[in-house]
DNA sequence: CGGGATCCGCACGGATACTG
DNA sequence: CAGTATCCGTGCGGATCCCG
């Protein structure tokens, strides 16, 4: 592999460069894979994602204007977007009361619950 | 806490809340804090990041071309952009060779293979 | 080979206002 | 209370060209 052909020819004043495709199966293959831990990590992109997670892992659960104010700093549109987010990847439960006021529960699932988990190992292993 | 006054006054067409401002010292202070995990998990946010670190975690080390043809699909300037980021992050080494062609090599520091460590740990947790 | 320079689109996050 | 609606700036990633 890594074989190429690279020089400046006569009276030309650039180089110029011909890769031979020495590519192999397996390195044409092998990438691409989006692995187990991007696929995990992708639905904790996004600031405030950990936050959240942390704050819902303390408690058992949560209402939406608590949640806000634990997160200080985080704007209503914000916070309704990414548990929104949370939800859809199953990390998060809601549980909605239709009464006037409104009255929003949130909380962990079990895979936010794992994630949660991760999230203190890592705060242990940190850097 | 959760205290708040909310009522439609007579003659109003919308209702009306007043906050009474009920934060505790404690939950005006234990937000923001920008967790530990947090802080690792950004450094392996944006595209590609864990990738990187995966092929690099395989091998010892590894030229830039290499690199390049095991990432499927990314460009030299995004790879590049990605390294240094990496590089200042302290997770990467980076070595260059002054010569025609040039020969740059990268590689996972101590911290580097934790997180590649990290990586695999959840990896095999997953959801 | 291993980049740097430039341009460009758009998705993301913030701010503000409104509402049942 | 728990949101929606709207506007808006920027930052990131991609594409393209260039270079020793």
């Amino acid at each position: 592999m890594e074989a190429y052909v690279w020089r400046k020819l006569p009276g030309e004043s650039r180089y110029q460069m011909e890769t031979t495709q020495e590519k192999t199966p397996a390195e044409a293959t092998d990438a691409g894979i989006p692995c187990a831990a991007d696929r995990l990590l992708r639905k904790l992109w996004g600031q405030w994602k950990t936050h959240v997670i942390y704050v819902l892992g303390e408690q058992q659960a949560c209402r939406f204007g608590v949640l806000r104010r634990r997160i200080a700093g985080i704007s209503p549109k914000v916070l309704t977007t990414r548990l929104r987010e949370l939800e859809a990847d199953g990390l998060v439960w809601r549980e909605q009361e239709n009464s006037i006021p409104p009255k929003v529960t949130y909380g962990l699932t079990k895979a936010g619950r794992a994630v949660h988990a991760v999230l203190k190992d890592i705060e242990q292993i940190d850097l």
